[in-house]
DNA sequence: GCTGCAATAGTGAGCGCTAACATTTTTTCG
DNA sequence: CGAAAAAATGTTAGCGCTCACTATTGCAGC
């Protein structure tokens, strides 16, 4: 036997497929004797809407694209994590695209709507895509994007002032005390803006502080991942004079980092102490645990999911917006030694 | 402007819309010159298919759910990463679902399709089902079964031979003259399958080679994690009579153990070797790299998406079929020690 | 030259729902 | 108490595509 159609709900109840309609998708104006009735109706013969049909008939998909660099790096996957129940609870589906940082295909994706996926809107971590490549996409895809970049206004943005919590990460480290303090993560080149944002935070705490900023301090790494972050490390330790203290560009380095400093039979935090960025859950059950800049994930899934559906609600005629999330600066033991709990 | 359809570009080129059909379907019998001119007219137009109009016309999405218990579990997302690139290459997106491994979660998605989501089908891993919870089934949702269970040729399911596996593995720390060896990750319950299939295989290695089981050594865990694994480790080298070797259920569990040795003082693998299972990357990135099974990951994902679009292209009516994939031993430092590349 | 079968193209009926518009019933209130 | 506004429901035209069914053509075989 075929599935039931509204229509069969709307013949059986007694009543006009529009109504049943209404039911189905909650609309108010129902007499509660009707929907009572539409309900037995449904119930009885166990009918489910059509969602294709629905899909063309409304012409939304409800479903929703997110597409970051990597699916199995911590802080995306801890991300998603949030971003999907916030959009499940707004009735959408997530649909996730990975780029493993492709400019080609980061740009093909905002560019244009790939042939056979059906989605309303995108939420966007670019990686390998410049500020001002973002200026050449399909203008009426509503789009939000994340991560660390402004949007001057060009369309909508939600991240955290990573300028301000590198600052907040390396004045933390100043104010142990430290004063040849490196940093692991700097990217110069035209798409590492989100890495020259950490090394521009970097620079303020030291000037803040009257400290002088010693550039071979500054490393280089083409990722952001747990190798990078060991060999930099082992470059510095290597020196004559190894710093004391390090501000690793994200968790991930941090834990490369605290790797090799404990194989030099070194000690995390009493010779070297370590600052991460991203708080993932790796660092916070790491032997020692990693002091962090924790985003507030939780607030820029909801923040992104929420524009983006207000986005395609207003049929995407909205002005950019920026959205600045919060963060917090969360000391651990890789920065202030073993704690002891209460 | 509205988009164009595929109306326009049949008037465009002169042609009915059922021509524009098959040109963009890829049918065969067209003639040359007639889908040049149809090409020429959707160049012209920027046509692309609604993919909504589509789907309701020809009753699927185009989509594939595959629900697995976590995202960010390295086994699981190595194995997404090879489903995904399959199914698009097929021209079927995938939807991921993580169900955290809860039974009641697990058990509504596969005995009703949810409202919302639009799927052909279902690649699913179970966690906190076991075996007989399967049957439950919406008999009408296409599904492949992947992981460790058989499925009576009830449904489909791919898999390799665990026991079997298990029995190499711990064959391989047998023939290295291992005689006390652990193993951590048994699960002695009834969601516990995929546990006690590897208890079976350590069982058989040890029959086959004339030894003893100390049931001692076998250690439970609820999960396959790198704190299980830590948390195992140190309780058998708190033991009087310390294993010479342990055979962990999972990579993770095998780098919790490792950790564990490494932290007492002890080496990887002159004191104790290990032996994982899964075969993820953090293993083979690790010092000392990881021995392990390899599951054909590839294999695996590829017989699963076949299976399933066979399956769903069917009209779901085909029997249960049992899909067999290989795996092999890979000996790495962990339990052989350091190997000098040539 | 005629039949018959491929190859090729056209016609049109839905797919099951939404939503604009229309209609009827109920409520509100001077 | 009657007019107007609000609530509740009915009517119906699509949404843009696919696919079963038809109609036309080309050409081999006799």
């Amino acid at each position: 036997m075929p599935e039931p159609t509204l229509k069969d709900v709307a013949a059986l109840a007694g009543v006009s497929p529009r109504t049943v309609s209404n039911v189905v998708n909650g609309y108010v104006h129902v007499a509660a004797a009707t929907r009572a009735k539409v309900e037995a109706a449904i119930q009885e013969l166990d009918y489910r809407p059509n969602i294709l049909a629905r899909n063309l008939a409304s012409g939304r998909s409800g479903q929703i694209a997110v597409v970051i660099p990597y699916l199995d790096t911590p802080y995306f996957s801890e991300l998603l994590q949030a971003i999907i129940p916030r959009a499940r609870h707004r009735g959408f589906n997530v649909l996730i695209d990975q780029t493993d940082g492709d400019p080609a295909h980061e740009a093909e994706l905002i560019r244009r709507r790939p042939r056979g996926f059906a989605y309303d809107g995108m939420i966007f971590s670019p990686l390998g895509l410049a500020q001002a490549d973002l200026s050449q996409r399909d203008p009426d895809l509503p789009l939000v994007v994340l991560g660390e970049r402004s949007s001057d206004g060009e369309f909508d943005h939600v991240g955290i002032d990573d300028v301000a919590a590198a600052r907040d990460a390396v004045d933390h480290l100043i104010s142990l005390g430290h004063r040849r303090i490196a940093a692991i993560g700097d990217q110069p080149y035209r798409t590492g803006e989100a890495a020259q944002r950490r090394t521009a935070g970097y620079r303020q705490a030291h000037e803040h502080a009257g400290l002088p900023v010693d550039d071979s301090l500054v490393i280089v790494t083409p990722r952001f991942n747990r190798v990078d972050g060991a060999e930099a490390m082992g470059h510095l330790l290597d020196r004559e004079d190894p710093p004391t203290a390090v501000f690793a560009y994200s968790d991930l380095v941090a834990l490369g980092a605290i790797r090799t400093i404990l194989q030099r039979g070194l000690r995390v935090p009493e010779d070297v102490a370590v600052i991460g960025y991203d708080d993932i859950e790796d660092g916070r059950y790491n032997t020692p645990t990693v002091s962090t800049i924790a985003p507030d994930k939780a607030g820029i899934a909801a923040a992104a999911v929420d524009r983006l559906l207000e986005r395609i609600d207003s049929g995407n005629d909205l002005p950019g917006k920026e959205i600045v999330c919060p963060y917090r600066l969360v000391p651990r033991e890789s920065t202030v030694g073993p704690v002891t709990p209460d």
